[in-house]
DNA sequence: CATATTTATTTGTATGTACAAACAAGACTT
DNA sequence: AAGTCTTGTTTGTACATACAAATAAATATG
């Protein structure tokens, strides 16, 4: 049995990169009926969940680098759904009222997609490989 | 031992954008030797395994859609690493001289890079959660 | 206390990727 | 053979994300 070509998929870098795709894609479909991608959803369930957190704490729970929390807060509080408030050095952000009404639709749309994918993948299975990607970017992450 | 914030970690979503992430900058950081990012790496690959494959077979082979394979083939064509004819309504995409000296970096910088994650994840562990990403990936195509 | 260092945040800019629409060539259908 | 459908490719445009540099506030050091 000859491989005709590299093999991508035995490459870590790759499949990992392929099944972020198809998972944002199918993130980006469940959350589709609260009008915000899958980004902004995390974002203000973090918010909604932590109001007056910084930045810094967003970046490290969301683990996405700060420019890219100050990119997405821009965004929303633009939208009306999340606000800012210096303090010295430091941001507070808040979520508005506006985004509070939102959390609801966005919580049913992430059950949504976990339902999705475990159907797809067997509910013990999803775990598993879940659970391991974690571990392996924990590892990683050093 | 109660979880005081919801648990992004158990979203299959969440992790594997996390190590997406993680592994693209590694990648990179693998690839700078050769002055390609990894994307650009694994086209030169591909298409100095297959030369005349069409762009089509390449958004197959690298998991990207036609048009992001549009993309980097201009840009690789630009630096002149690429070459593209056109075939009818098809085009067919071929190395230049230039590109074939770089592919023994590209090999090596890739062989570094599964050295690197599997010194720290261990060898046979990363393999199955790679395998078992693909795996994965594969079921949720459809 | 004044200066130097660290830390949190934001800005300028670049990149990879995708979607939808446009195009162009081939393949069907009658 | 003419018109329709399909398929491969490219373009226009948008978006998420990051890096490096700039700011600005807080802390440490001499």
């Amino acid at each position: 049995m000859e491989e005709k070509y590299t093999s991508y998929p035995t490459c870590l870098y790759y499949s990992a990169n392929a099944l972020s795709r198809i998972m944002t894609k199918m993130a980006d479909e469940a959350f589709a009926p609260t009008g915000l991608s899958s980004s902004y959803a995390f974002l203000l369930m973090t918010v909604n969940e932590s109001p007056g957190i910084n930045p810094k704490d967003i970046s490290c729970r969301m683990k996405l680098t700060p420019s890219t929390i100050t990119r997405l807060i821009e965004k929303m509080e633009y939208r009306g759904f999340l606000e800012r408030r210096q303090c010295g050095r430091n941001t507070e952000v808040f979520p508005t009222k506006q985004s509070q009404k939102l959390i609801p639709l966005i919580i049913k749309a992430w059950s949504d997609l976990y339902e999705k994918y475990e159907e797809i993948l067997g509910k013990e299975e999803a775990r598993n490989l879940t659970a391991a990607i974690h571990q392996a970017q924990l590892k990683l992450n050093i």
